[in-house]
DNA sequence: CATGGGATTGACT
DNA sequence: GTCAATCCCATGC
């Protein structure tokens, strides 16, 4: 992506990134889901504030963010807005297009609906773990780059976030419409 | 220093 | 639908 794509507010950088590339080595995949997350809001990590553990969110834009998720998952964010503002982009589901048989082995799946419909599990199809966090996502390992060509920009549907108990009620999930990759179906169609 | 709660997943009833 | 796995870290005593 070109250097200011992720000093902007987080939900638009939310929104442009579905349709987007994540490669890593041998494997990518289209993100067909994202949320965002914001320090005024008690969901995001950052709302308590700069610590060791959200250092990284408060950092420069455009670098990852990953966190082990109940001690067993790793998920994998895009640092947002400028520095000193705590906010991310969560890529929550891929549609896999390179190295899908590297991915079936790392996930023990065969399913192409399996590999990468869920934070944790994209994370472990493309073996993204924590040790990532804060690498460029411009120069790689992990790099985001733009739509396949030949992809069209695809319509884009908004919702509530999901598996929070905080802030529930934004609408700041974001995900291709009709799209069989996502991590969980959404309960009817809403708005653009 | 002890505790409890996750931005989840997979197995099971 | 329910539930356990598993560990980091923020919080409170």
């Amino acid at each position: 992506m070109e250097p200011g794509f992720y000093d902007r507010p987080t939900l638009e950088v939310a929104h442009d990134l579905v349709g987007c590339t994540l490669t890593h080595g041998p494997t990518a995949g289209v993100i067909v889901e994202t949320e965002a997350y914001h320090m005024d809001e008690p969901a995001c990590h950052a709302f308590v504030g700069l610590t060791e553990r959200t250092a990284p969110l408060f950092g420069p834009p455009g670098r990852a963010y990953v966190y082990r998720s109940y001690g067993i998952h790793a998920l994998f964010n895009a640092v947002t807005e400028a520095e000193g503002i705590g906010a991310a982009v969560l890529i929550r589901a891929l549609l896999p297009i390179e190295g899908i048989e590297v991915m079936r082995q790392r996930r023990g799946r065969e399913r192409l609906e399996d590999l990468c419909s869920g934070p944790g599990k994209l994370a472990q199809a493309l073996a993204i773990d924590v040790d990532l966090t804060g690498s460029d996502l411009l120069r790689g390992p992990v790099v985001v780059g733009p739509r396949p060509p030949g992809w069209e920009a695809p319509e884009v549907v908004t919702g509530e976030r999901i598996g929070i108990t905080k802030a529930v009620e934004l609408p700041w999930r974001f995900s291709v419409v009709g799209n069989r990759h996502v991590s969980r179906p959404w309960p009817r169609a809403q708005g653009r």
